[in-house]
DNA sequence: CTGTTAGCGCTTTCAA
DNA sequence: TTGAAAGCGCTAACAG
């Protein structure tokens, strides 16, 4: 293994002059003669030295090192691709010499456990994509707690919280201004209630009414009951709607999952996708690519949070190295629609 | 933070003898009285004691770090979920306080770009997950070369090589058989062809013979051109099978995706799935859950193939610490039936 | 502009 | 059975 100490004998000069040449501390320190630096570089390059993190690690107690915990749920066609947003994390890191270690759990008690293991003498910072953790804002403490900057991607961003989050206001905005500029006069929307459920209808709204339409509340069916997330349930809620006469020619479903389940029921009644109905749906998951039609959806851009969270959490690390944003302030990445055969035909 | 010299203060003993209890190398140095070792790692407790890891490692000259670069596909809802292998690895290095450092590429260039990055001054070994890289062995030397230990995972299993691979005949065998002792008489075979394809053939074949059954050429269907992984393809075949009067009640698909596709087809030409014909796929991804009729699949484990590579792949690093397999041993997982509606109900 | 020196926290001989 | 001391490779304070 090369070192430092091999680049200063080759040259005949201190290993401590080696040192702030090559971790470009140069520039900053006022030291070290042109001529000097480019040797030691050359010296360096030829001999294929690399540093050795460890000792780097041990003498400037920095780790160099930051941890994601993430969620790992089986079978997740239906939600967000989560290997994008680790992918986002770990390729800022890797590109500033980061290392991104993993943490997987499956329940919240595994959760906490990794909480309880995270150590300052092994990591510089946090990353949490708590998934479906109930909650997940009252873990943060205990971890910052320890001096260990964290970051947590949150379905909803609080205010004055270190977080990336989601707009829901605006990923049905743009679904419904998709689907209007596809064409479609009668957009129903289906409400999958709670917070998340109210902003994403307050978004259809703005964008009905942006469009000049009318609003119109048979427009809205509201799923309920404990299994309103199941996509089933959006299945029977069609169902009553067309019983009842409601006509449309868009909808803005509230997940790929429902998108996937009113494109067979339509399907299967005779009302052809996209031509009668264009369907979109929400959060751009691998179910989207599987269908006969391909499914129109709403991305969260994962892969872009991931990366915007690695530069903000590099930037609380170490501030006057990295760039990545003011602290302290939310970053809500905006939804990006992607489309696909069940909006794109005429 | 708390060092090993803290405890030795406290406790009046010098830090090598705290260090030795500790890092538990007390037995095996027969040092240490039994009443100073259970007194330290009381004090150790007291203060919350947490090795550095950096200054072990330096020491020691091993990281306790193993790197696992893995490739990442977006929209993999047909293929095996990806993260349940990198699940595995990780469980178990964490219970063995190892780090699992994780690295994804998209392109083949950036494999090699990873590779070219390995060093041993960061890590203690590979784990690779090549997915669709086309011949992957032939860069495990070059990673070897580094001194550092590589385990991949294969989908062939070549002998001497230190791998985890998948033995496709044993996963028709035990489709095979499934759909046999549930019942079905006339048998499908979707041959995806290629090596793999032939060994799956030969499986569905000895299972057939093991049954009693007859083997019937007809009952192969073989999928060919350049997209012939495409589910869309197994329509196709599927519908030459039904024109040309073919009968059958049972099909071994050659992956999910061609289930799911198969499962539609018949379903619209109003043949029952699993009434009139049964159908397993190969993988069991996440698409197997999100049809009408879920998808009874063959699983290649692939959380208990991330749990033994990375078994292997520590007894490689300290043979005399982790007891892991012999190395130079190639290790077939056995596949696993995963059963729902799509073969279960009579 | 460059060198000397003293650690960072832990492991590991070598003595006692 | 225990302790003293050297050293892993690098950084940082202080001298020159």
């Amino acid at each position: 293994m090369i070192t430092i100490k091999d680049i200063a004998d080759e040259i005949g000069v201190s290993t401590a002059i080696v040192s702030i040449v090559l971790s470009g501390r140069s520039a900053a320190n006022k030291r070290a003669s042109p001529e000097l630096a480019t040797k030691i570089k050359a010296v360096a390059a030829e001999f294929g030295y690399t540093p050795n993190v460890s000792a780097r690690a041990l003498s400037k107690k920095r780790q160099n090192t930051i941890c994601m915990l993430a969620s790992r749920k089986t079978g997740q066609a239906e939600s967000t691709d989560a290997s994008a947003t680790l992918f986002g994390v770990s390729k800022v890191l890797s590109a500033n010499s980061f290392r991104t270690v993993l943490q997987y759990f499956e329940t919240e008690e595994e959760f906490t456990g990794c909480i309880g293991n995270l150590r300052r003498q092994f990591m510089d910072g946090v990353v949490v994509d708590p998934g479906w953790i109930f909650n997940p804002e009252k873990y943060r403490d205990s971890i910052e707690q320890k001096g260990l900057p964290t970051l947590f991607f949150l379905q909803n961003a609080a205010e004055n919280i270190f977080d990336i989050g989601i707009n829901h206001d605006e990923v049905s905005t743009v679904a419904t201004e998709h689907l209007v500029a596809r064409g479609c006069k009668k957009i129903a929307f289906f409400d999958m209630g709670g917070a998340a459920g109210q902003l994403r209808l307050e978004g259809y709204q703005k964008a009905i009414a942006n469009a000049g339409m009318q609003f119109d509340k048979r427009m809205i069916c509201h799923l309920s009951g404990k299994d309103k997330y199941k996509p089933a349930i959006a299945d029977r809620g069609i169902g009553k709607m067309i019983e009842a006469g409601i006509r449309f020619d868009g909808i803005v479903a509230a997940s790929d999952g429902q998108a996937f389940v009113l494109l067979h029921r339509l399907q299967s009644l005779g009302i052809k996708v996209p031509e009668d109905v264009k369907i979109i749906g929400v959060d751009n998951s691998p179910i989207c690519e599987l269908s006969f039609v391909k499914i129109s959806s709403v991305s969260g851009q994962p892969e872009l949070r991931g990366e915007i969270a690695a530069r903000k959490l590099l930037h609380r690390i170490a501030p006057e190295e990295f760039d990545g944003g003011a602290a302290g302030e939310i970053t809500n990445i905006p939804p990006k629609v992607v489309a696909r055969e069940s909006t794109l035909k005429n």
